[in-house]
DNA sequence: GACAAAATGTTGACACTGTCAACACTAAAA
DNA sequence: TTTTAGTGTTGACAGTGTCAACATTTTGTC
């Protein structure tokens, strides 16, 4: 394990170029697009050549899975924190949470883009997604479904069926910020709209208006 | 204006390639991924050189852009006679149109896949998308948002803010086929629970119970 | 019908890409 | 110190999108 003295900087060896790349990379996106993305443009940012990504990752894609699977780290993290500043009760957390979701989109595009391209996924019917992100994006949506579950605890969502509700809740946050994204006017987030429309989504994850039906 | 004889078939001349190669990319997308897209193989799948889409298309991106065009095109159209074959009533046209589109997204996945490509999208803040498709598009909400209208109009749906339960709805819907493609099990569509998903939306877009807050 | 003009398809070439093999340098292990 | 594995560099290659120049066909006009 080559690891050097933390002060120490090399010229030749870089130290943590791994990271470096990762962040590199996620500035082209955002200023140019992932389709402009060029592993010799990163290694020119990067003050490297233009194969010394290929010391760290296999290929343009095992990159591409990296910064992915970061980008689903930071969004639990980011999630987790906004859910954490705000009262304990469902629908603050929910609210929370959505708008943590569609901010994320918003502020780290290029991370977003990159975890959520369908470019890059084999077509048809995927046996099965084999990049690295797969794990982390379980625990995102496991994150996810443990609120959607509390909710149920105290009442604020109708009890049952946590998985659908919790598929229910992921899709109305993705498919606002994907609309967002792809359609939607540019700038800043307008909060009040975000939180009318998630407002729209807690009333539909109520209990049933007592109507027993048997 | 060249317009050979519909019957003859010269071999220089391939009459409607346009059409052709907008198939053959659909084709090669489906098989191999939007990322193994190569205008040579486009070609020699028609039975064409490598740069004759040139005559057709300014670039591969537009290419792309008008695949998209006529995705959104044939994206309405199936939207609309699935609404078409089915009772009148806000519910059962909402439903309707929920199933053709989660179904064009799992049946159309190449066409999906170019449609809501975000790779091809220019980063931050996008000034205003360029692309052709965006009348397409807009069709397609304005179409979404009519379903709304009539809902609000019968009763289904609350009155006031058109625009936002449109999205609100589009956002379900959208956020539902991303995730069964990004995330979900492979397969058909299991019907019922997107019916059971799509029940949910219907209750939060009812009008609110009875509660004036004058 | 003859013929010019426009449309359509082809080939050659170029800069650029991802990737690999061979080499150079540096740090850790012996 | 010497070895060895790790890390970064250069050269090369096939494959890409694109343009310019050329070839062939169709269309429109006299």
């Amino acid at each position: 394990m080559p690891r050097p003295h933390p002060a120490k900087r090399a010229a030749y060896h870089h130290g943590n170029l791994r990271e470096v790349l990762v962040e590199t990379s996620l500035k082209v996106i955002e200023k140019h697009g992932i389709g402009a993305l060029t592993l010799r443009e990163i290694g020119a940012q990067a003050g490297v050549s233009r194969t010394a990504a290929y010391r760290h990752f296999a290929s343009k894609e095992d990159l591409l899975c990296a910064i992915s699977e970061a980008g689903f780290a930071l969004f639990r993290t980011e999630m987790a924190a906004s859910m954490a500043a705000v009262p304990a009760d469902f629908p603050s957390r929910l609210r929370a949470m959505a708008v943590a979701y569609v901010r994320f989109a918003l502020r780290h595009q290029a991370r977003f883009a990159v975890m959520f391209d369908v470019t890059r996924r084999p077509p048809i019917p995927p046996p099965q997604v084999e990049c690295v992100t797969q794990p982390e994006g379980d625990l995102a949506f496991a994150q996810l479904e443990g609120v959607v579950r509390e909710g149920q605890k105290n009442g604020y969502v109708r009890s049952g069926e946590t998985m659908l509700l919790a598929q229910r809740v992921w899709a109305h946050i993705h498919g606002v910020s994907l609309l967002r994204l792809a359609v939607g006017p540019s700038g800043e987030l307008e909060e009040d709209v975000l939180n009318r429309m998630t407002d729209l989504l807690l009333k539909g994850l109520a209990r049933p208006a007592r109507m027993p039906k048997k």
